[in-house]
DNA sequence: AGTATAATATTTGCATACTGAATTTTTTTG
DNA sequence: CAAAAAAATTCAGTATGCAAATATTATACT
């Protein structure tokens, strides 16, 4: 590719790293269930797609099989595969992992940190209105990081993040399997937003048993959601999960 | 490198991969702090030490920084540091995910499960009169992980295990800090030999209460040892974390 | 026709070469 | 002698080539 010329991007840091923006644009295809559960991701296509080599999708590939996303089964990557079976821990781990998280952020967190969370917070509010359910999901796991940011521990705030960009995932299959107009979905949506309002208060407070119960509360909501969806459309989610 | 013979080494799955053996080597340098906190990894002198390319040390290094035993700052990689102000919030979440560990896995555990734990009990007890501190941390270490493998819940045992190799790390910077042989060590090792067999006897008899509070106590037997370590030897001590 | 074997095609894994950026060293100049 | 400029060196990031391993297809033989 000797007189090709090809867009050079800047990563955050002001470096030259085509890797990285690589793996940034597999896991979002990941989240967004553009590459489905159990598509092989092969890196030469993948190369020839992003018009990149095939080295800076080796590495893009490493770091999704480290972060849970993709699968090395013998030589082949393939998305990692989400069953039914995996979602009660997947939402064990949940539950268990933000009421840590908004615990701790109700404790621990400064004021600059609580500054952030409101911003996500207004973002999510703002975003209600388009109803787009892919930028919806995304504002909601923004908001809630922004709280794992707050708690002073990158061990309970880094699984907090990995389970919650699964339970993004496993949303998404679900919408994506079947991607009608959900009536209750404008109720569900300013329930979400006031229970966001009153956890951000308690965090702003520190009140870390309210923050606590906040998040049983949440999580029933997300729950409930989910095994709403599940079960109104059992038929062809089974089929998309490939159970 | 044209005409140079290497040894190809297959990996457990039978692939020719020196990548996997690469990050594994790097790896257990890291944890046995044959490569010190902060060290800078260099890709081309790794390369040259183990006699391969850069390419499988690239793609060793992106597998340590996902698994936060390396940090890459700018574009320089080193080994991540290890200061006072990280041990409170590792221990808090070593405490809380031991507890998550040994409650799920008294609950869960299978047979088989049950079988490789008293296993993991025994090869620790056996490694006991060699006072190997590097052997034991590593016998201690794969017993914890055996209960770990006993959740059957991914998520959790995996944040344990990133947990627990932290915790690892650490010691081993505070037992390489001052290397001198502790005179309480024999009683340190029996009365962690005898919290692994009540341990075992909880998850055995799958009495969740039990493990839990076990959990609790050997979280303090360690971390009183840890504290022992650091004030006595404080000053070496914080001349090796850098502080 | 069906199976086994051979030939072929893909694809991964690693090495090497190249490029450009960043840092260091040297040189030049005030 | 100090400061600035320039040259050189080092090193990360990427592309590409090659070899080994695996998957696939074709062919021969029972």
């Amino acid at each position: 590719m000797s007189g090709v010329m090809k867009a050079k991007n800047l990563d955050p840091d002001g470096y030259n790293r085509d890797g990285n923006n690589v793996f940034r644009h597999l896991r979002d295809a990941i989240l967004r269930v553009e590459l489905q559960p159990g598509a092989i991701m092969d890196e030469s296509s993948i190369a020839k797609q992003l018009n990149v080599s095939r080295t800076p999708v080796r590495e893009a590939l490493i770091q999704l099989i480290a972060d849970g996303l993709a699968v090395r089964k013998g030589r082949v990557v393939s998305v990692a595969q989400m069953d039914l079976a995996s979602i009660p821990p997947l939402y064990d781990a949940l539950l268990i992992s933000s009421r840590l998280v908004q615990r701790l952020a109700a404790e621990m967190r400064t004021d600059e940190e609580l500054d952030l969370i409101h911003q996500k917070l207004i973002h999510f509010e703002d975003t209600i209105p388009t109803l787009d359910g892919v930028m919806l999901t995304e504002a909601n796991h923004h908001f809630h990081l922004a709280i794992a940011a707050a708690t002073a521990n990158p061990y309970i705030s880094d699984f907090y993040r990995s389970v919650l960009t699964e339970a993004l995932r496993l949303h998404r299959i679900c919408f994506s399997a079947h991607p009608y107009n959900d009536p209750d979905i404008k109720t569900h949506l300013a329930e979400t937003a006031r229970q966001h309002r009153v956890i951000f208060d308690a965090i702003s407070k520190q009140d870390i048993k309210t923050a606590d119960k906040l998040a049983v509360e949440h999580h029933k909501l997300s729950r409930s959601r989910l095994d709403t969806l599940i079960s109104r459309q059992s038929q062809s989610l089974k089929e998309e999960l490939e159970i």
